[in-house]
DNA sequence: AAAAAAATATACCAATTGGTATTTTATTTC
DNA sequence: GAAATAAAATACCAATTGGTATATTTTTTT
């Protein structure tokens, strides 16, 4: 690893939270240069312009979560396990996610989708591909039986989503947890009654 | 009405929507001139400072929505219809509210939350007004045997709405209506599952 | 360790930001 | 309709915005 890669890696890493918390257009240059005490010279030296500083922050805010995601699924055969993934996650790292600013999703697709259409793409796609893998994990459960057949996966997969969200910004909004805690509970029910 | 009022009127029915989409630290002053096509001398002899104006426009963005319910929800006794109103109402102003730049409480409880503390205090009490409403409806229910004992009236309130606003998110991020269609269904199955 | 290359800092730029004091114009009140 | 009053327009302000050209340091490579 290169000397640059390393600034360019520690500028993505310090300024990701505070993207996600004063949003992307809110986040000003030197908000940036303030929290890496680096100058300006350094920061256009390792990114083009703030977009492309905007879009790394938000890759890496994702990358976290998406790994994480990740790890935790492999070699999970069992779909229910498959989504417990999810339910798990959320409901440990809520506090985490809260002091870096809430969930990057959410976050991101609030307010870039007038501002900034790059980024809102992101978004798109990120959020096509959560609600993607929750409906193909559910198709996949009803044909190994483990699912009722007569479960609407498409269906199952906006409400897996929008009770995650959704108690994410209640939780947020109240700063208390227990509302997203409610939703998660909520999901396990979900799951155990389309479990045949 | 005086012309003072009409003009502060016509400001923040015209700028509304603008701070909807674009955000409240993300509308400018300019903006603000171009759409009303008036000088800053008036916009400054009408409101105190952006953040006056900021308030008045989210106070006019959710009073549209609370006076709808409110209208709607007159002279119902059924608690089964109290809620479904919230269900009706969404299903139908979806492509008005997308218009508009999506739901005002989900946009503002994201990007106030950090620059805008006074418009974030606004946010948590409508919020706190809405699932409390949920809450309370829902306890009305029980009490009168309309619902069963046994459900929690909290956490139906935080489903109710996280299901909402998730597919307010869902249905905003993908354009396209269908995703909070399906949540506002599962709604009206939540509400036959705990009417007894 | 010297030379070449790359990374960072400095000093600047025009444009825009929110906001104000003052002048001009329009609306009330008498 | 004239005088008093209120509203809107003009012209300005300092501070901040994103961004760049150039100078100066650091790293690499040899």
């Amino acid at each position: 690893m290169t000397k640059a890669e390393r600034t360019r890696q520690f500028i993505i890493e310090t300024t990701a939270p505070i993207f996600n918390k004063k949003g992307y257009e809110g986040t000003s240059i030197s908000d940036i240069t303030a929290a890496t005490r680096l100058t300006k010279g350094s920061i256009y030296g390792n990114f083009k312009d703030k977009d492309e500083l905007a879009a790394a922050a938000f890759d890496y805010n994702l990358g976290k979560i998406r790994n994480e995601i990740v790890a935790r699924s492999i070699g999970l055969k069992d779909p229910v396990d498959q989504l417990l993934v999810y339910v798990d996650f959320y409901g440990e790292v809520f506090d985490h996610v809260y002091v870096s600013g809430g969930c990057p999703l959410l976050n991101t697709a609030v307010d870039a989708d007038d501002s900034n259409p790059e980024l809102f793409s992101r978004v798109c796609k990120a959020m096509l591909e959560w609600h993607s893998h929750v409906r193909r994990v559910v198709e996949y459960g009803k044909k190994s039986g483990v699912f009722l057949a007569e479960t609407d996966a498409e269906a199952f997969a906006d409400q897996f989503v929008s009770l995650i969200e959704g108690g994410m910004l209640l939780s947020k909004t109240f700063r208390n947890k227990q509302h997203l805690n409610s939703n998660l509970l909520f999901i396990r029910k979900m799951i155990v009654e389309i479990t045949g």
